[in-house]
DNA sequence: TATTGTTATACTCTATAACTATA
DNA sequence: TATAGTTATAGAGTATAACAATA
């Protein structure tokens, strides 16, 4: 199986990464609309989520050295989208927070990203976009713990 | 729609991103143990299709900046996988072609490639691995012109 | 001693501009 | 005048090491 070389451009493994490397450019061009970069905006959606997020914490999620997440939460608290509080109960750590305008914005960075993937996928019909979300769930759950 | 900012997070789209860059890494650490990277398999790949290729054609191919192929088949030439003939009808341009050792090497190479692949899908059952490799194919054909 | 956040720094990757040889 | 390939170089993005504050 696979013997001819060529075979390795239309495996599934290459247009994943092909269909990832455009989905990301496409969604950083939406996005830059909005003054976000996609990481950017990742960083605002684990906020949104409820939980109480250090920055180590975060630069585990995002996959991402903490000496990155120094210079991004920087950038978001510069513009009083994101705060930072000292934890009472360790002192080391910050606790991450958006502000409202952080959450506003959120939303609305949300709604283009979400136009954003409409675009990209617009060759398929909605079940099977349907079914892509639920197959890249099942290949991404294992390595994405803090996913519902 | 898409009202709460964590909903980013489960969707396509960002799954879309994150599983190809988990197939890339992927890829590149299984694919070293053949002294290769996942970008020169790809020339392997396109050059083992039978295409008379140059290197203005292969950038387009790879979406890479020519400047950047250079550096690419230098490399692979050095290590005779590659060979650069100049092109008879257009002295300007360089005809690139798998040695035999390349095409051993891309055979070989491919067969790893599969196994990470396989590695990496492997929550999925070969009905939902087909469906994936199909729905992909479906969303990048537009951006890939030279897919079958 | 170990961990959180930080800074400085070196390294890799990429694109831009300018060049040559051919058309 | 335009194109294929090349080089040099500057910029962005990244990780590594070393540090202060706290545990």
């Amino acid at each position: 199986m696979a013997n001819e070389a060529s075979s390795v451009l239309t495996s599934a493994g290459y247009l994943l990464i092909k269909a990832g490397v455009h989905m990301s450019r496409r969604l950083d061009e939406v996005l830059a609309a909005e003054g976000l970069t996609g990481r950017e905006l990742l960083v605002l959606a684990h906020l949104s989520g409820g939980d109480e997020l250090s920055q180590q914490e975060l630069s585990r999620r995002l996959g991402l050295d903490p000496t990155i997440v120094v210079g991004l939460v920087d950038g978001l608290e510069e513009r009083s989208l994101v705060t930072r509080t000292r934890d009472g109960a360790d002192r080391r750590r910050y606790i991450l927070s958006l502000t409202p305008g952080g959450r506003r914005l959120a939303r609305r960075a949300t709604s283009a990203a979400a136009t954003a993937e409409a675009d990209q996928l617009g060759a398929l019909d909605p079940a099977q976009q349907a079914t892509l979300r639920t197959i890249l769930h099942a290949v991404m759950r294992p390595h994405l713990p803090w996913l519902p």
